[in-house]
DNA sequence: GCGACAG
DNA sequence: ATCTTGTCGC
């Protein structure tokens, strides 16, 4: 029944938005409760030209954050456009909750794009959090748009020991579930952890996560840890000033 | 009750 | 997330 196009052209253009976002962490945690069970875990339909890499940075004392939204093209990893928003921060930080502090702005910075990306990637977890509605999970949910989450740490599940070498794997499990994986991008460094968002599955995820980390002209070696969409936005919002 | 805890 | 310089290594 999601009409898809989720909260509209990014924020509102639905009928009925799925939910407010001046909550409480007490009503943002029964409004996951209702919305994880429409997150939906299959192959993303059609071709994935463009993805798009959020992030969002928060001054220490500051009272406002910024959010950046970078396009590019998946084949190329060529970047067809930036935006960066400034806004106050909507929601304090809370483990489990940060989807009500960084998705009211990373809309806005989504809306500034030339075009609606094929994919989303956010910096954080999506399925690998503790009800299943992650970050990723809830923006893709939102926008209507396939989504998936790398994150550099773990918010909740364990893995065990995984391969040295680029591409290696372990599935992170949480409840008895496997929530999400650790994967290694660049040989000896530590793992990113992904996990789905909406309307993608885990193993789509991995390939497309290695598709996205930056591989060093040559040899099959990585250049960096992080994919290059999050690296980007990360670049852009960690600046300040115009 | 205690420790963990995306960004 | 943010506070912060130099330094070791490919």
């Amino acid at each position: 029944m999601d009409t898809d196009r989720g909260g509209g052209k990014f924020t509102g253009r639905r009928a009925a938005p799925l939910h407010g976002w001046a909550v409480t962490p007490r009503e943002a945690l029964a409004i996951q409760r209702g919305l994880a069970p429409k997150i939906v875990v299959a192959p993303p339909v059609g071709s994935l030209r463009t993805v798009a890499g959020l992030d969002v940075s928060v001054g220490r004392f500051e009272k406002t954050c910024r959010a950046g939204a970078v396009l590019l093209e998946i084949d190329t990893l060529r970047v067809l456009a930036r935006v960066r928003v400034t806004r106050p921060v909507p929601f304090p930080y809370v483990p489990g909750l940060l989807s009500f502090r960084e998705i009211p702005v990373l809309l806005d910075a989504l809306a500034g794009l030339p075009s609606v990306p094929d994919v989303l990637v956010v910096d954080g977890q999506g399925y690998a959090h503790p009800r299943r509605f992650g970050l990723a999970c809830h923006l893709g949910l939102w926008c209507g748009i396939p989504s998936i989450g790398v994150a550099k740490s773990i918010l909740c599940g364990v893995h065990g020991p995984l391969g040295p070498a680029r591409g290696s794997v372990a599935p992170l499990v949480h409840g008895g579930e496997t929530v999400g994986v650790a994967l290694r991008t660049r040989a000896g460094v530590k793992p990113v952890y992904v996990s789905v968002g909406h309307r993608f599955d885990l193993d789509s995820a991995v390939s497309l996560v290695l598709r996205l980390a930056v591989l060093r002209r040559g040899s099959g070696q990585a250049r960096f840890r992080l994919v290059e969409p999050v690296r980007q936005a990360h670049a852009l919002v960690s600046t300040r000033g115009t």
